[in-house]
DNA sequence: ATAATTGCAAATAGTTTGCACCTAC
DNA sequence: GTAGGTGCAAACTATTTGCAATTAT
């Protein structure tokens, strides 16, 4: 077991315990989501992650897909990124980092590279708008759809 | 005529301006869209837009809505933001800044307060992504859906 | 046992496309 | 006059919902 395969463990692990403290019931379905999310290092569309599993996991349906990641996104274990494909893409690290997004094959991937700055912004602006979240995404073309 | 009307005429005028140097007609239709662009100061969806303008422009069709816009985005003159709702808002301020994405109302706003810090990001990353553009966006709640 | 969760089928929302007619230049 | 643009209807894609059957605890 390589040191890959013991950090995704380790992912899948956390992702479980955060599961059971939120009281949902620990499902075929969502096992293999979460365990299928914490091996990923893109960022999966629902449809994605519903064309990986739907080999390894007979019956599994369209619905349920949509619908656990909704749940994990209402209890804080995943996060829903907007992108300009117009679908929504899921990260199961829900620290707040930087996205790159391909305009080419629409994939999206996490921004190693980009130092997050210290955004000068107000918790509330003087129209009265309260900050919750900031998204940093950076658009642009990955090496392979650069060669084409 | 007061300063803001001003503006807004500049703004439709220097937009007219650009759709001519693209060599595109000049239609009642995209006409219409961009002066409504021009006079807003939230950036609207495709179908707030057609709400808009159906009744002053009689006979315009929702579809043509969507294909004018995409041709302005694909001619530079408006931008295209991607949020949390799932449908595409268009602003055609093209420079770069922040947007205020509200997740009770999903208006999407200018974020003026906020300074553009200066991100530390390469052109290109070392796995061979070509950074283009940044956007930021920072989600909350504005002024009247706090009051709910 | 029972409350939560799933699968299916059907509905919905946003957007796109084919094609005949129309209009800006 | 003609290339480009528009409107209609229909198609398409992503996502959601109602409901009966199933499963985790």
């Amino acid at each position: 077991m390589d040191a890959k395969t013991t950090f995704q463990n380790e992912k899948y692990r956390e992702l479980l315990t955060l599961c059971q403290a939120r009281g949902l019931s620990l499902t075929l379905q969502r096992k293999a989501i979460l365990a299928h999310l914490a091996e990923r290092v893109d960022h999966p569309t629902a449809d994605q992650i519903f064309d990986a599993l739907r080999e390894q996991q007979d019956g599994l349906s369209r619905t349920t897909v949509y619908r656990v990641l909704d749940t994990f996104v209402h209890h804080g274990l995943v996060k829903k990124i907007a992108c300009p494909d117009a679908r929504s893409h899921f990260d199961a690290n829900t620290r707040p980092h930087a996205h790159l997004v391909c305009l080419g094959c629409q994939q999206v991937m996490d921004g190693h590279e980009v130092s997050l700055p210290a955004l000068a912004y107000p918790a509330l602006t003087h129209d009265g708008f309260a900050i919750e979240e900031c998204s940093i995404v950076f658009l642009g073309r990955c090496a392979r759809c650069r060669e084409l």
